[in-house]
DNA sequence: GATGACTGCCC
DNA sequence: ATTCTGC
DNA sequence: GCAGAATGGGCAGTCATC
């Protein structure tokens, strides 16, 4: 036996290239660590060598993230459009994958959230945790941060290897997750970086969303925005422009699909001007959207965010079973409900459509229930462009009376006034008005479609506390910590933070706001409890989060009461009668 | 084994 | 989910 | 009026840590 040295890896590099000589220290027993040590390649490089990936070429990331920055800096859409729209004739990598790099999508589920981000940053700059979160709580957004501390290195990124590597994440463990971002951060430079961070976090941050990038994409392609737009509701954006970048044909040749979900159909909130009688009238169930597909004896669930709910909510499933038709798409809203059927609060629901497996025990807990509203396909057959009128005949033919939404046709302002009356007087969230003659547009916010909900009581509250915004909003002030009072205890109790407060008010707030400071912390200032306001909610829930033990649900502020002390303000009983006065409704 | 931070997804 | 804001 | 940005409560599930 003699002994030889063993080759470098330069030398295996050399002759069989990096990604096998990787691979190759590996299959020698190398461990992972081992080889960056040895080889000198960055951390992520040597993980997707470990997976498999053959080859890194392609455009330099740096081309990529200079072009985000130009994005960035132009402030008018049209010009983002215009930008785009070059972008993408250019044709310099794929288009899906140019649409996915625009759009971030494909980055959106990666595990990686603020809490990765920092200590990724951290362990790239060396910076302590804290103060990388100390310097997003003054930025108000990580891509900044990654800006200002990276110190920025030179070696060539490709596209493709910074969008392999965002994309193993799922697969590994949280702290190989931090090592991976923290490999591709140390060998960024500072607007890579930047940019790096953002598509992690799956927010680009470039002041368009997929609506414009429809639009860039319908010029570049010169095909029809009706039909991409419609593509893109049902195929995703990405293959949909994809599908445009090969012609207009292809779009054509889309259609709806038992089994491909596509997005649903939104309304907006009521407003007088935009009702168009004859307007069919619904019930407004308080519970989760949800798509049904039926294809002969299989059923697919999809949620709004096209998550398949198949196998959590089997009750569901068999209801489908029951549809009067072989093949259908229809759109509802799964409820909660007691054993005796009747509606329970939103709350019970979450712990049926949340979870991702099933379990007996919890359907056991809290049983569901469907309300549906429309039908969009029916044996083979698209109804897309099916006015409602005729949509709705063919829904109660194909689903079961129990299933079905309460609904009726209207045709004088008056007739829905007194829907809407009834319907809030029986509990509910409030009604849905439709225009009989609209058509099913998927993935639209439209007019054609209103929801009207009833005003809820008010509260008068005390603000206890200010937090700091992120983002636009960064080290300004934008949420309020709110409590009641409790007369006999002579305390104050928390009941919920609302946010949406307008730049003007929170300006003569913050006056207020100055003179109350009791102290600082991380998150926000606390206040001496004296500013009280005036809000309204959509509902009020049981909260382990709040000390009044009581939250409200899409809390809103609707004036400020200067007139009222803290000693005026609403108790912790009255918060407990309008809860029990809003079960009682229910049950 | 309990607890808490973090993330994702319902509204 | 809602609300505010710039275009 | 549209599109974008920023914000609310709450539950499940995973993972790190005590």
């Amino acid at each position: 036996m003699s002994l030889v040295r063993p080759p470098s890896f330069r030398e295996l590099a050399e002759r069989m290239g990096e990604a096998e000589a990787v691979r190759y220290l590996l299959r020698i027993g190398y461990g992972t660590m081992k080889v960056v040590a040895e080889s000198g390649l960055p951390y992520h490089r040597v993980i997707l060598y470990r997976e498999r990936v053959k080859s890194l070429k392609s455009m330099e990331f740096s081309r990529l993230a200079s072009f985000y920055e130009r994005l960035s800096g132009v402030r008018s859409r049209k010009a983002k459009e215009a930008l785009i729209s070059r972008f993408l004739s250019s044709r310099v990598l794929p288009v899906d994958v140019m649409v996915n790099l625009l759009t971030a999508k494909p980055f959106k589920n990666l595990g990686v959230g603020p809490g990765t981000i920092r200590d990724s940053l951290a362990l790239a700059s060396r910076w302590s945790p804290e103060r990388v979160e100390a310097l997003y709580r003054e930025y108000g957004e990580y891509g900044e941060v990654a800006y200002l501390i990276l110190r920025g290195s030179s070696s060539p990124l490709t596209v493709k290897e910074v969008y392999l590597s965002l994309k193993l994440l799922p697969r590994l463990a949280r702290e190989d997750r931090v090592k991976v971002l923290s490999s591709l951060l140390s060998t960024a430079s500072r607007i890579e970086g930047k940019y790096i961070v953002r598509l992690a976090l799956g927010d680009l941050k470039l002041g368009f969303k997929e609506n414009t990038l429809l639009i860039a994409a319908s010029k570049a392609f010169n095909v029809d925005r009706q039909l991409l737009e419609n593509a893109s509701a049902i195929k995703g954006l990405a293959e949909a422009c994809r599908l445009a970048s090969i012609g207009e044909y292809m779009l054509r040749l889309v259609e709806l699909k038992p089994g491909v979900p596509f997005k649903p159909m939104l309304a907006h909130l009521y407003r007088e001007d935009k009702v168009k009688f004859p307007v069919r009238v619904e019930l407004k169930y308080d519970g989760s959207r949800l798509q049904i597909h039926k294809i002969g004896g299989k059923v697919k669930l999809y949620t709004r965010r096209l998550v398949e709910k198949s196998d959590v909510l089997p009750e569901v499933v068999e209801i489908a079973r029951g549809f009067n038709a072989d093949s259908c798409i229809v759109d509802c809203e799964v409820i909660a409900v007691d054993d005796k059927g009747n509606p329970l609060p939103f709350q019970y629901l979450l712990e049926r459509t949340l979870p991702r497996k099933y379990e007996s025990e919890r359907a056991e807990k809290v049983r569901v229930t469907v309300k549906a509203f429309d039908i969009v396909y029916h044996e083979g057959r698209s109804l897309l462009s099916t006015p409602l009128q005729e949509r709705i005949p063919i829904l109660m033919s194909v689903v079961p009376k129990e299933f079905l939404a309460e609904g009726e046709t209207c045709t004088t302002p008056g007739e829905v006034e007194k829907y809407f009356k009834d319907a809030v007087s029986r509990g509910y969230e409030g009604i849905m008005v439709k225009a009989l003659d609209s058509i099913y547009e998927p993935g639209r916010r439209t007019y054609t479609w209103l929801k009207l909900k009833p005003l809820r009581d008010t509260i008068d509250a005390v603000v206890v506390k200010a937090y700091y915004g992120t983002g636009l909003r960064a080290g300004y002030y934008s949420s309020l910590l709110l409590a009641v009072r409790d007369p006999k205890a002579r305390k104050l109790y928390t009941i919920g933070r609302v946010s949406n407060i307008s730049e003007d008010l929170m300006d003569r707030l913050k006056k207020r706001f100055d003179q109350l400071i009791v102290r600082r912390d991380r998150d926000g200032i606390v206040l001496k409890p004296e500013v009280v306001v005036e809000v309204t909610y959509m509902e009020i829930q049981r909260s382990p989060e709040y000390s009044s033990g009581y939250a409200l649900r899409v809390p809103k502020i609707v004036r400020v009461r200067n007139d009222k002390t803290v000693g005026e303000i609403d108790t912790l009983d009255k918060i407990r009668e309008l809860y029990m006065s809003q079960s009682a409704v229910k049950s």
